[in-house]
Order: C-alpha cells, then sequence, then structure tokens
DNA sequence: CTGAAAGCGCTTACAG
DNA sequence: CTGAAAGCGCTTACAG
C-alpha cells in the first residue's frame, strides 16, 4: 500500500486538511505547521495520488493533442515541442491520432479523452466548426492549423497564405516561369493546401502572371505522394521549372522523383517545400522552404490553454494566433 | 454534473451493482436485466467515469512510453505504431521524453508518471540495471532497445550485431575496402553503437581483413553530427570508400555533406545506414538501410506487457524478443 | 443472479 | 490558521 496523505498527516501530528493546505500551497499556515508536514512527507516518501485528485478536483494536468499521424515530422516535432511547453508548466500532454478519421476526431472531443484532460490542442482535418461547438463542452479547446478558422475558437496557426506568396516571389524573383504546385486539395479551399495555393495564386498576380490550373496537382501530403505527383506531371508531359511542395515531405518526395528522372535541382527544375523540418536542411541538395515559427506555434498554443484554463484569458470570442514566418532559402531553390 | 452509474441504476431500476456488472462484462446477468441497463445507457448518454474507475481499481489503462525525444523519426514512427496496437486492445499511451537524462528516467519508474500507468515500454538511455531494479515495483516494464540487457527485465530489441554485420558484408561484397563508421559512441559498449559497431567488426573479421579504428568517428545521432563526423574525417585526409552510419539519420547528414564537397554517391562513396526511417527510401540518392522490423517491435512489445498485466504470462526471467531484420539494398549502396 | 455498504485517496465547503 | 465531515464516481468483497 502506498503512503497517503493519512500516513502524513499522522506523523506530522497534523489534520488532513493541514496536509492537503502544505500540499496546494495555501497561504496562511504557520512556518512551524507547514515544515513538520514537509519533514513527514520527506520522510515518508509521499506522492500525491493524481487519480484521487483528479476524481475530487475534476481536473487531471493532462493537456489532450489530437493530430492525425504522429509519424508525420511536421507533427513528431510540433508534438515534441508541446510536450516541453507543457511540461515546464507541469502539465502531461496525452495524444491522440485521429487519420484524420470524423469519427475519431469527434471521439476526442467526448467521453474518455475528454475526462482524462483539463484542456484540448485540436488539429481539425475532417470535422467541422459547427460539430466542435455542438459538444465543445465547458473544457477549453485551442484549434491548431487552419482547417477551422472561426471566431468561436481559439485558434493557432501560422501565415499561410502571406508565406506561400513570399516564397512564390521568391521564385519569381529567380527567373522561375512555370511552377507547378505540388499537394492541392481540390475538395477543401479553406485548409492550409488551400491557403498556400491562394498564396501562390497571388504572388503570380502581382507578378502579372497567368495561373495555369495544369500546372496544379493534388496529392496527399506524404513522400511517395509527391513524388507520384511530379512523376505524373513529367509523363503527362507537363513542362515547369519549378515545383512548390505544398509541404516538405511533399517537396523531398518530389526531389527524390526528379533527381531519379535525371533532371537537374536546381538548374533545370527548382524545389521549394513549406514546413522546415529538420530534414530539409539535409537534404540533397538543401530544401529551400517557409520555416513557419514552430516553436512559436508550440509555446502560444500551450500558453493560449494554459490562460483559459486559469480564468487568466476570459475573451468571449475567440483569440486567433498566427506564428510569425522566415523564408529559408537552400540549395533547392536559391 | 454529468450522467452517473447512480443515474442509470435508477433510470433502469436496479442496483448501482447491476449496472457495474453489465459495464463489466459479467457473465451472470438476466438477459432482460442487461438489456434494460443498456437501454438506461444509451438513454441517458452515461459514460463511465474513468478517473473514479482508477481510483477504485488500480487501473488506469494507460501504458507509459518513455523515450529520449519524440521528434526523432525512428522514435516518432515507433511511437505512432506503439499507439496503435495499444489501442486495439483499448489501451492509451502516454508518452514522456526524458532527453536521456538520467533523473527523467529515473523519474518515469515512480511518483506520477508510473501511477498514471498500467505499465511501461522503457528505453533506458542514462539509467543502469540496478537501478531500475531497485525501482520496478509491481507494475510491469519492458524495455526497448539495447542499453540494457538483463535477464531480470522483459526485452524487446532488434538483431543490431546480425543485420550490421550483414550490412557491411555487403559493403565487402560490392568491392569496398575502408569502410568508415560514424556515430560510435566510445563511452558505451553495450548498446545500440556498440552492437552495430561490432557487427561491423565481425564482417571484417570474417572477410579476413583488419579493423582501423582511423575509419571510426564518434557522433551524437542525430544528422549535423553525421553531417560533421563525415567533415572530419574528411579533413583530417581519412581515405574511405563507404560510409556505415550507425542510424539512418547519421547516414542522411553523412550523405548530405559528402555530396556538398564533391564526392560522388556511390560510385567514389557508398552510404548506408541503419533503421529504415520513412525518409531513407526517398532521400537522393536513396539510402541502403536495414529494417529492423519496427512493425513486429509495436506489436510485439505491446503483446508482452498486455501479456504481464493480464497475467498471461508469468515466466519469472525476462523473457527477450529480438524482432527479424532485413536489408534494403538503395541507390545509395547497391 | 442482484443488493447494500464500504472505501479507493484526495479536495472542498463549512466551522471555529 | 486548523479540524471534522462529506463526497467525487466508481469497484469490491460480502451477503443473500
Amino acid at each position: 500500500m502506498a503512503v497517503t496523505m493519512n500516513d502524513v498527516a499522522r506523523v506530522a501530528g497534523v489534520s488532513l486538511k493541514t496536509v492537503s493546505n502544505v500540499l496546494n500551497d495555501y497561504e496562511f499556515i504557520r512556518p512551524a505547521t507547514k515544515q513538520r508536514v514537509q519533514d513527514a512527507i520527506a520522510e515518508l516518501g509521499y506522492e500525491a495520488n493524481l487519480t484521487a485528485r483528479s476524481l475530487r478536483s475534476g481536473k487531471t494536468s493532462m493537456l489532450g493533442l489530437v493530430l492525425s499521424d504522429l509519424s508525420a515530422p511536421y507533427y513528431a516535432e510540433l508534438a515534441a515541442k508541446l510536450m516541453k511547453a507543457a511540461s515546464r508548466h507541469g502539465y502531461r500532454v496525452l495524444v491522440e491520432q485521429s487519420d484524420a478519421d470524423p469519427s475519431v476526431e469527434l471521439g476526442t472531443l467526448q467521453g474518455t479523452f475528454r475526462q482524462l484532460t483539463d484542456g484540448l490542442l485540436f488539429t481539425p482535418l475532417a470535422i467541422e466548426a459547427d460539430q466542435i461547438a455542438a459538444r465543445s463542452g465547458t473544457k477549453p479547446v485551442v484549434l491548431l492549423g487552419e482547417h477551422i478558422v472561426d471566431p468561436r475558437f481559439d485558434l493557432v496557426t501560422m501565415k499561410n497564405e502571406e508565406a506561400a506568396a513570399a516564397l512564390t516571389a521568391h521564385l519569381l524573383a529567380a527567373g522561375r516561369r512555370r511552377i507547378a504546385v505540388i499537394g492541392a486539395r481540390p475538395d477543401e479551399s479553406a485548409g492550409s493546401a488551400g491557403l498556400r495555393l491562394n498564396g501562390y495564386r497571388k504572388a503570380l498576380e502581382e507578378a502579372g502572371m497567368a495561373f495555369d490550373a495544369g500546372l496544379v496537382a493534388p496529392a496527399e501530403w506524404r513522400r511517395d505522394a509527391g513524388a507520384a505527383a511530379v512523376a505524373g506531371l513529367l509523363d503527362a508531359g507537363v513542362e515547369f521549372d519549378a515545383v512548390f511542395g505544398l509541404n516538405d515531405v511533399l517537396a523531398l518526395g518530389a526531389l527524390h522523383e526528379l533527381l531519379i528522372r535525371g533532371v537537374a535541382v536546381p538548374s533545370e527544375v527548382a524545389v521549394a517545400g513549406f514546413d522546415d523540418i529538420d530534414e530539409a536542411r539535409f537534404a540533397s541538395p538543401s530544401l529551400t522552404t517557409v520555416s513557419p515559427g514552430m516553436d512559436e506555434i508550440a509555446e502560444r498554443s500551450i500558453g493560449l490553454l494554459l490562460d483559459r484554463l486559469a480564468g487568466r484569458e476570459t475573451a468571449k470570442a475567440g483569440i486567433h494566433v498566427a506564428a510569425g514566418f522566415e523564408l529559408k532559402i537552400r540549395e533547392s531553390a536559391p
């Protein structure tokens, strides 16, 4: 049997409540009493039982993180940073992989996962704002990404459109005229894919260049799909002198396919991505990309969620944060 | 206020215990009673409170996973697979990043993290077997990796030595004579680095070739360190016609550095790694590596831990499992 | 097959 | 500043 607060109270010669007060940093405790309790805790090696505390207080000191797939480098790096940020504030992070399955996403908003966590960092991919609103209950939710941008919900995101435009402008300034885009999602205009594509179009427009839909290839956001998309363009005889992968793994898959086919990068075709995952720096050639401010996203989203939990942030409307971005110009598109 | 078992009992017209029996699939319940309870559950939208259940039963339905850094691709992919495997058995996985810090590793063996989880999948990197034995308590622990191989503990690992030898033999068979090794850890002979280096030495021996310590470069297991290690060898004028990165990110960092320096891969220098992370297939050139059987590792480690939890496995001595491996011969070292 | 009672280890009003 | 009591929502012996 583990040591309980009762044992501590007995050894310290005080009541249960006094032990609880010491444990919870209650202000008005006589220093001598506090010391006696702390000595007893040390002597017995007492450790608070989090489950009992949770049952009574309704708080778990865990935050939920919902994302599609932890093995995607962007999510892996983000999760690692979020966990570190949460840990600095005394919270743990419980991760749920949704696989972009709507029923899994809905499931995390209620039931066990919700019970186990005090608040949620939620990357919606398959469900809509009203579905979240219908079951968001009283625990705070901070949305990540851009699938849902809604004034009702807190949101931490990145400057997708602006950054994609800046990257496209860079390619244009370098003399590229036919920039293929891979990773489009024709079925959704609101998400990251849509916003980044918008940025691309705006940059073209600003440069007085026509948009050519034949340069836009849809693809799932995976390496192999990026490779296949570029293969498709090449096989179809589409001409292009640059490829903008809407994220890094797409761009890296494309880069791989181009090199296999004997297409020189960047001399014949420049390649650029989005996310600046660790791997981008070490690709060969190294990948030009957008650093979307992942550190800032991690800090701000944890900060906002904890502010909501602690009642430090009480705005009725959702707070929207967009982290700053930075262009990383590397060998693949100098 | 959430719906409780009491509410269900009232609506169904039965006692608390009967509701509990239905919830816990107790065998001997009259079908009609069971139906009444299930109807009440559906009507009220009742969901069991996991915290209360945990407090009373001492079980949390969570497994702990301790690893150094979730953003390392190998760990990210492994964690994703472990979570999926656990989920199929009704368990969640709570991840703790240790950063290879001994005090963090020790901390996960007791205290809150231990309380929150029914069993542990533990990747020790900085602590030793006796330290684990001293605080392993009654909850099961399955070790991952090879830092600690001890008959007292269950262990799921890979065939490091055998696989490294097979990979080295492949390089030798392809005519490579001076194979540099990067990522050695001179301070530890037992871990993955030591075992893989052993495999390398055995393959050399088998081929009747001398071991040259000048070809072995220590490095942390990161991309940038792999690049720096190769740069060091080149700058020191060490001659080599192949590089064996003791894991994939080391090999990919090395590959990058070689290409930057104008060294042709594989014609001048072949490059091989270990792990077969997703990225290896899509590197340019694609990376020859060892697939260490990650699916098998995930399945077996979850399976073994759950067998211990359920009392299906009662062996007094630790059970050691080594997953099968496969050589993935790709462009970087054909 | 089902019920009434106790209790897991805390925190939370309520007193004093 | 500290104490005695109640109760969070379950499961677990114990009866019957």
